[in-house]
DNA sequence: CTGCGATTTGAGCGACCGCTCAATCGGTTC
DNA sequence: GAACCGATTGAGCGGTCGCTCAAATCGCAG
């Protein structure tokens, strides 16, 4: 990998947390690179092709000390902590969400939805893992599909990273109300032998 | 209300819906109006004022059949269901999500965030004033902050719009789990006086 | 040192951007 | 008809965009 590659990207990465994705121009990244702007073509082809590999490689470095957390992770309040963690470092690092912003841009733009649907995907597959392996012994079980419930989890967090930039204490008081239902359902996992099989009976009648 | 300055907003919105944010120039916007492109300036000031109009009347027009229908609701699976309905609608009518892109946009322009919280707060204020009144009787009331509730059933919808447009399927499956989690709530809501006290018991504890 | 391919550089092309401006138009008033 | 005024027009300004290109520079094999 040569260095300068890997300096365009970490600068792609800089430019669109602080200017957004419409703001990430190739002489922009370039001057946050310290590097001469037409090797973004040099080495990357076109602006869109820096873009993806930015986007990508943004994603797994949020993931990195993330996917690993969610094996320790042993009841859905602290998933939804663990979230809220990374989130609130994510904001205090950067302002600007990468993965609100591939989102946004990706509607319109066919080459960012390929690599945006990529990003998704990286993320989404542990979280269903994990939603899966905690809901196994609740009486939920076989009820909800984890697939839906993971990806319903993770568009809400990319909703609330956008409702942060706008509503910071809206975003907050909706994260308190999100843990508030992770407990009621830590509750009904808790309920014993007598109460699951009434509940069971009353979701499926 | 001047003829031109109607058309140039409807004309906004609707480009803004074909190329979001980012592709809505006061050229393609003045054309899609059949208007000349200068009086955007002589009638709004700046391009800023015309996307701040026009976000604003595009969520106006969007709750405008919502809310009146919000009263009807009687739970809160019908309240998803509502949701999901008008979301299809907005996807079918003009791909884009406004008010996605305004989040999006608002990250990063001060001038978009004024008018985006103005445009949100239309619609979470309805919102929660319903889960105020659907929670009125259930055991989860006071349990929940509904504000915070409302907020997060909001930005929930906001990222499954976008989630939409790179991983329709995703954002299907992701709305049924959500179905199945407000059913969940509707049993809860019908448990008689006993295990409404033991739940209770069981949620402060 | 010479030659060569990979990398880097600065200049610049055409297209589009937000915005301005003098000129013109159309309706109202005297 | 003349004077007036809000609305509209087309041209164009300065600036940024993605991208190209010939020339300069570098590291390395012979």
């Amino acid at each position: 990998m040569s260095d300068t590659r890997q300096r365009l990207i970490d600068g792609a990465i800089e430019t669109i947390r602080r200017h957004g994705i419409a703001g990430a121009s190739t002489r922009t990244i370039a001057a946050t690179a310290n590097v001469n702007q037409a090797l973004v073509f040099y080495h990357f082809g076109s602006v869109h092709e820096l873009l993806k590999a930015a986007c990508l490689a943004a994603t797994e470095a949020r993931l990195a000390g993330y996917t690993e957390h969610l094996t320790d992770v042993t009841d859905l309040r602290e998933l939804l902590a663990l979230g809220r963690r990374l989130h609130a470092e994510e904001r205090a690092l950067g302002n600007v969400t990468v993965l609100g912003q591939m989102l946004a841009g990706a509607q319109t733009d066919p080459h960012l939805a390929e690599a945006t649907a990529a990003a998704l995907a990286l993320w989404v597959g542990p979280v269903e893992e994990t939603i899966t392996r905690l809901m196994a012994d609740s009486p939920l079980a076989g009820y909800v599909d984890t697939a839906g419930l993971a990806r319903a989890v993770c568009a809400g967090f990319i909703g609330l990273e956008l409702f942060e930039g706008v509503d910071p204490a809206g975003a907050d008081a909706a994260l308190d109300a999100l843990d508030r239902l992770a407990r009621l359902v830590e509750v009904i996992d808790g309920l014993g032998p007598v109460a699951r099989r009434a509940l069971r009976a009353r979701l499926r009648g």
